[in-house]
DNA sequence: TATTGATGCGGGAACGTTCCCGCACAAGGT
DNA sequence: ACCTTGTGCGGGAACGTTCCCGCATCAATA
């Protein structure tokens, strides 16, 4: 069918694949003009493009990535690496945020045409030392984390969250988590609560101090005392208990003990609770009911998370989403920016979260009802 | 301190890295012998050796992977896909399973010198085609997935399950199901169990078919009625509901609605529980106590899942791991073999599993009652 | 008809490694 | 004295691209 060519014939070789030379010589062409043709670039005839095409196609040319990234100096290669490192050995991913930001970041990685390289936490540096990364993303660096010194001694720029503001090489997305915090707490002030209380995990996390922050802050500006109570690690046990003992014995001033005097007292049981944990949203409906709360009737429920069947409770309950996929995209944007506009500065994204406002987090004579179709929820910045 | 040799000293640029032939210059000696010092090859007095190294280590040399990769013409890259396609959208990972088995096999790859890109269910072809891949592993492919397919007809090795077994270029791990769904089935039975029922989910992956094709075997075998629930789908909620309804109504003969004659009477509740969905145990283990259950007076459970909190639990639960770890292990260690020593015969491994047997699956007279310490749980093969 | 400028294409170097050779030199045998 | 064998090291090609050039060719202008 083709003019000449044969130089080999198949074998039952693993195939040697197909190079520039070849679709160039196939083509009457040189390796210049062929590559010229396919990345769109010099200046070519419209005829001899479309034949340089042509004939690549017909030959099932892909160019080779290696001697590509040799010749640009840069292999488009990007590390991951998700925090924990000392704690939990490797049993990262498991919540449903990490797992869609995860997937979300890898995705957008790749649409951008960067490949996202898995690193788990206990690697050793001499393990990534010979990998070519471009950059490596850290996400929730515990405090005592050495991994993004380490990679910012190796040269290799560092994409985190906002703990590593201002370090040279270091460039940061974070969620807006005080904003975040404030709304969902003035979203409760408006709907009558007046004793919330915040579950959040004890952790090393910047995400968790930033939370406990946030609240301290609103509570201190409106006059109220800081109802928290701290679960010993994230997962759903240990938060189902802290929010079991939010709603039995009441919250639990943090810092001082001595300041628990009105601590059980029937009346001043909670009226709102945040959780901010990951928890399954069921399970902390279910566990308010078995402490006789009505949802929204006795309390206002706000979970802090990315799971799916908040939607399809009875009432289905309020969530803030830390939009994963959001973070991803305006993190992998901002380093593909950084690394081919070459920025050394250091630099970060705030991205906002998203509250989607269900039955649980508001007063009876608000709800909306409608027949057959959900309404959707209101959606606050 | 050190002689000489300032050859632009440094400026603020982004550190122009030292390369092999900056060493080999700066010790007085060629690119070849400087590469065969540290490659450990070729023939070379051990005073020149030592000297290459030492050169090399003080000015902080680091071997240029991209390079090394062309002239190797491998890149030492492995794609990583989990499966669920066209289900769910990119909510994998998030099961403790596929998080540890994702973990794991990133972990052990690095160790064997391969990096691990992870390739999102939902990425188009166009997206991964000029990656350098050696190969691509595929975790529990759906019966439609076409991710296989692709991936071959490009010329790549695929590492998946046993569902690729005889395909040209295809290598597969799997755990040994068989034996395990057998295993714990046996284990009812030696424990005076008659009426086990199955708690699977409803899927099309591989794994779950061969679990309910091996219980039905060895139904058949042991002249017992099938009795089986199927989740709709995987995931805490379903998977409860399924085990509630296993335990409230008695379990569905699968296939034949007809053969439910047997169905309801107080005398025919199961009286053990495989449940292989990954639920939570400790939410598995209160489904049961809601339905007035005692574990394991009325009721022999065993959860296959990796879920940790099975030992904490009141009884501590059996469970079957899958030990994704091992299957990773195995995995990338077949491969490596593979693609290093180059058989392009199909091939596989089976990773046998692991039966925790703690006191949710035996008769209060066979327990071990140990002062202290857990006397840790009795495996089976 | 020369001179300029633009256009179309190809030659060759470079990216940083590894590896096949070949050369020089020393030691041992006849 | 020669030839052989072995050892220690280096020169240069190759991996497959991209990109800087330079060389033709041709139209338009002086």
């Amino acid at each position: 069918m083709t003019s000449g060519s044969r130089h080999g014939g198949q074998r039952s070789e693993p195939t040697p694949r197909v190079r520039l030379v070849d679709v160039a010589r196939e083509a009457g062409l040189s390796k210049t003009t062929v590559s010229a043709a396919l990345n769109d670039t010099g200046r070519l005839s419209p005829a001899v493009r479309e034949k340089a095409r042509e004939t690549a196609r017909r030959m099932g040319y892909r160019p080779n990535a290696t001697a590509r990234q040799l010749r640009a100096g840069r292999a488009k290669l990007i590390g991951y690496v998700v925090g924990e490192a000392a704690d939990a050995p490797s049993v990262f991913l498991e919540s449903p945020y990490f797992a869609r930001l995860t997937g979300a970041t890898a995705a957008t990685a790749l649409r951008r045409g960067y490949a996202l390289v898995l690193l788990p936490s206990g690697s050793l540096q001499s393990e990534w030392a010979d990998l070519p990364l471009d950059a490596v993303v850290v996400t929730d660096p515990g405090a005592d984390d050495r991994i993004v010194d380490d990679v910012l001694a190796a040269g290799i720029p560092v994409f985190s969250d906002r703990s590593v503001e201002g370090r040279q090489g270091a460039h940061w997305v974070d969620v807006d988590i005080d904003s975040a915090v404030r709304s969902v707490l003035d979203h409760f002030r408006e709907q009558g609560a007046r004793r919330p209380v915040l579950v959040v995990p004890d952790s090393t996390t910047r995400f968790h101090a930033e939370v406990f922050a946030a609240h301290r802050e609103w509570c201190a500006e409106h006059g109220l005392p800081e109802r928290v109570v701290r679960a010993g690690e994230p997962g759903n046990g240990p938060v189902v208990r802290a929010v079991e003992t939010a709603l039995a014995g009441g919250p639990v001033a943090d810092g001082d003990p001595a300041a628990g005097g009105d601590r059980p007292g029937g009346g001043d049981r909670p009226d709102a609770l945040l959780v901010v944990a990951e928890a399954s949203p069921p399970l902390v409906l279910e566990a308010a009911r078995r402490h006789g709360y009505d949802v929204p009737g006795d309390l206002l429920l706000v979970c802090v998370s990315e799971d799916a069947t908040a939607e399809h409770t009875e009432p289905p309950v309020t969530t803030l989403s830390l939009r994963p996929e959001a973070i991803a995209e305006a993190g992998i944007d901002h380093l593909v920016k950084v690394l081919e506009h070459g920025s050394r500065e250091p630099s970060g994204t705030l991205v906002p979260t998203r509250l989607d406002v269900r039955a649980s987090s508001v007063r009876r004579h608000d709800q909306v009802v409608s027949g057959g179709s959900w309404p959707g929820p209101r959606r606050l910045a």
